[in-house]
DNA sequence: ACTTGACTTGAAGTTAAGACAAGGTGATAC
DNA sequence: GTATCACCTTGTCTTAACTTCAAGTCAAGT
């Protein structure tokens, strides 16, 4: 798969693809002879799943942290959960910080009328 | 109030006030005759509610308007009403992305043995 | 009088996460 | 056989949101 269509799957630029590859969020991509890059399932997986992760803000160092130690083999399999899990942690802490904004925000809509401020 | 204590108060540092303050995310504090900062209630409770909104990703630019539109007066009460309800939506957004995301965190983590994948 | 510490302003620096540009290669289209 | 793509790499630029710095003022303590 070039990278042309992966961009298109995943709605990545090709610039963000090729930077993902670079810091070290994807493992490398295998090349064709002529050195383009031809994305497997393999690595088609890891685009998805960075994506993901990336979206719901997970920063790229925490990511790249992760990738490193599953390129180290099976050795490092609980500091990989471990790391997930302080990321599950962050972002139940995330998503209760939005709610409660969120209900804030909602209720100032609604009586909007009733305050002249803040 | 000085600035030490609406930033011991807020958890903002002072550094963080000015720039609120400069770039128009607060309406100007008002001073003592000597030039420094007196923090009042209203600007207090700017500080507070722009806190909370910072602190859910709403961006600078978005609160800046609505400062802005605040300050023109009430002829801007629905416009004002409009940009919360935007905001109230993309934080709904989020917060639904945030939530797939996290299940999805959750799974991978049970199921962790299962595969040896993205 | 002098130091100390909190404050002021305006400008420049920092960080994260890409976006963009320049220059180059190789396969296909005419 | 040359023009055009889609791709490559390397390196610089941008943007948001602060943060830090430089240079100075002012009030209080010793």
């Amino acid at each position: 798969m070039l990278i042309s269509e992966v961009s298109e799957k995943y709605g990545l630029t090709q610039d963000t693809l090729r930077y993902y590859e670079r810091v070290g969020l994807i493992p490398t991509v295998p090349r064709k002879p002529n050195g383009i890059r031809d994305y497997d399932d393999y690595s088609c997986g890891w685009v998805e799943f960075i994506h993901c992760m990336r979206n719901s803000g997970i920063p790229v160092e925490v990511l790249v942290e992760y990738v490193h130690l599953y390129q180290q083999g099976s050795k490092t399999k609980e500091a990989r959960i471990g790391l997930l899990k302080e990321e599950l942690k962050s972002l139940d802490e995330r998503i209760e910080n939005l709610q409660a904004t969120r209900k804030r925000l909602a209720y100032k809509i609604e009586h909007y009328n009733d305050f002249d401020k803040a």
